[in-house]
DNA sequence: GTCTATACTAAGATAGAC
DNA sequence: GTCTATCTTAGTATAGAC
């Protein structure tokens, strides 16, 4: 026995995909394994066999996201005077919550999380920190992004 | 038969401040039929023949919520300079915010609402209007209080 | 007005065949 | 690697007895 392959009908980063998409259009509850199923072309328990849990599913498309953020936030304040930095990440910011609102609340949702990912998260913030730097005072800056971060958080909420 | 008294274990007030107990404490997924049933000490199926189903009773929070809000901003303002209404204001939609998170969530979450509590959301935001009109021309009342209540919401939310 | 019993749905997850 | 089958839990909601 045995001689049929194992032909894949999906791969982890399709999944990853898929769990994204659903993510983003109607935010972290609507992602479910079946829903994500559907979306391949697979049965459910069998995505158990690339992903451990629903968790590590959220967790992967967290990371997704931040990197999304992050490359954005970093090309907005390339080559620009810092204030003008700020202002355009302030845009980039915006535009990606609204364009992606259920990713928006992912990111700002509470959820216990591991150390790697507390990591990709400070360092998605990193181009903002370094484009405030020379505007305040060196022991303002971190009171400073959060309260700019505050501030593009409510200020999109109410928008969307 | 029926000579037996219908004897009243509970009662629409006592079913509703259980509810909203739940939604302070953890939101308003947390708010399900049966946990409310098991903090009156009923059976979740007897609810039924007071709220018609679970989203009656969202409302009804809703609207507890709101009046409760209402009536802290209203006093905040009572008796004071516009500028320190405003400021009192703010630090009591904080507090409030810190001390009942669910309900805050529960006030900035997306949802089809009634007619009925849409009224009540504008009459809970009117003495802050009331205090921003001496300060800015009357065109920018409206996007004002937006504003800050757009900045207070995200300021809070980073908090939490 | 409350109860038991039940139907229904959805979801997360596992076991074992192929 | 995917499948079927199954388990488990949890939740909303209804029917009908008392």
């Amino acid at each position: 026995g045995g001689l049929m392959p194992a032909v894949p009908k999906t791969s982890d980063e399709e999944v990853l995909r898929a769990a994204r998409r659903l993510v983003e259009r109607a935010g972290p509850e609507a992602l479910s394994m079946q829903a994500i199923a559907d979306a391949v072309g697979v049965r459910a328990p069998s995505l158990y066999k690339r992903f451990p849990d629903r968790d590590a599913l959220l967790d992967g498309v967290t990371r997704l996201a931040l990197a999304d953020l992050a490359a954005r936030l970093d090309e907005a304040g390339r080559g620009r005077a810092p204030r003008a930095a700020v202002a355009a990440m302030a845009r980039n910011f915006r535009a990606f919550a609204l364009r992606s609102p259920g990713l928006f609340a992912l990111l700002f949702a509470a959820r216990s999380e591991s150390a790697g990912l507390l990591a990709a998260r400070r360092e998605a913030v990193a181009p903002l920190i370094e484009a405030i730097s020379p505007l305040v005072a060196p022991e303002d800056r971190l009171s400073a992004a959060r309260l700019l971060t505050a501030f593009l958080h409510g200020f999109v909420s109410m928008e969307l």
